[in-house]
DNA sequence: AAATTACGTCAATAGTACTGACATAATTTC
DNA sequence: GAAATTATGTCAGTACTATTGACGTAATTT
């Protein structure tokens, strides 16, 4: 089976392109910068015997406190059984509380821990010094583009989601969207 | 255990912000972005029982036909028993070939039939078209800048692999790095 | 009182990844 | 030519993240 098998089509051997007006070279990149932007929390992540589910609900409760565990999972786009496990273990670890909520004593209200709030700065540290270096490499005053960019690929009815964030303005004066 | 349990930190109820310098709202977008980048292809993968890694394979077998085993294993970074299932089945589905390697008969150059290729297309397809209505609406000139931006949030001594790519040459014109 | 909602949990399964060990063929080195 | 190294393939075992389906409980709504 070292060969190719006897119904197999035949090799091409010109890469692909540009052809049909594929962004390829963006498309590269962006998986390029995402597997190294995702590296860093890894790294740490691994310490504690969490992985990258941890991190991401460690960081919506951390910008959201108090959501419930029904807008986490809307949020994360995962099942209630994903997330179960990875939400149990950060709250054994005392990385997270939950509170009952104050209107509907069904929800739980989800809020970190001084502990989960300093595991959150930790994780975000390394990646907001790779977003700082990038964006100085590509000149300092392109911030509110790149913001624009990323803010455009994602999905407009998602969209939303972004912009319940609650106080993340230090000069981002995008307020025509 | 439906509240605190009796050892647990108290709730912080403020949401993190911009403090200590990090950059969540560029953490956030990226994470929202990549999210719904990669949700485009993983609705057609899901119709050929592939998932993301077979796409990453394909992907990388189609830009640079002929490529080793060894050279795919460094540029996804994962492990050789990793990649040997999902490559059995780009193989087994005719999606891809390998053909002896002409200096050195232990090396398998890895290239994409003509089904590989156009699957390779139209998973690509949705991806580009995302992009492009995303550079559209941060300003379509503003190409240049948003490339420089995610290759510098690639880890500098992996950029070299970016650039290996052959012809993706539709005017980028950044021969400044 | 009945239906619905929010949440938790159990069981089973899948996809992607890992480490470690071992085998084979081809190349390089001594 | 024999020995060491290299490129690849494969086997066994494990881990993490995710899935679907089913069921239970408490609280709210109808």
């Amino acid at each position: 089976m070292t060969h190719r098998s006897p119904a197999a089509g035949k090799p091409i051997k010109t890469a692909i392109t540009d052809e049909d007006g594929i962004d390829f070279a963006i498309i590269e990149l962006f998986f390029f910068a995402y597997r190294d932007f995702t590296s860093d929390p890894d790294q740490i992540l691994a310490d504690y015997g969490f992985g990258r589910a941890h991190h991401r609900v460690l960081h919506f409760v951390n910008r959201r406190p108090g959501l419930t565990v029904a807008e986490l999972l809307d949020v994360l786009k995962i099942t209630k059984q994903s997330l179960a496990r990875v939400l149990k273990q950060l709250i054994d670890t005392d990385h997270i509380v939950q509170l009952q909520g104050p209107r509907d004593r069904r929800q739980r209200e989800l809020y970190p821990t001084a502990k989960g709030r300093a595991l959150a700065l930790a994780l975000a540290r390394p990646q907001s010094r790779r977003i700082r270096a990038a964006l100085e490499d590509s000149g300092a005053s392109e911030r509110p583009l790149i913001e624009r960019f990323l803010e455009a690929m994602v999905n407009p009815e998602l969209r939303a989601q972004i912009d319940i964030v609650p106080a993340n303005m230090s000069g981002k004066s995008h307020g025509d969207h």
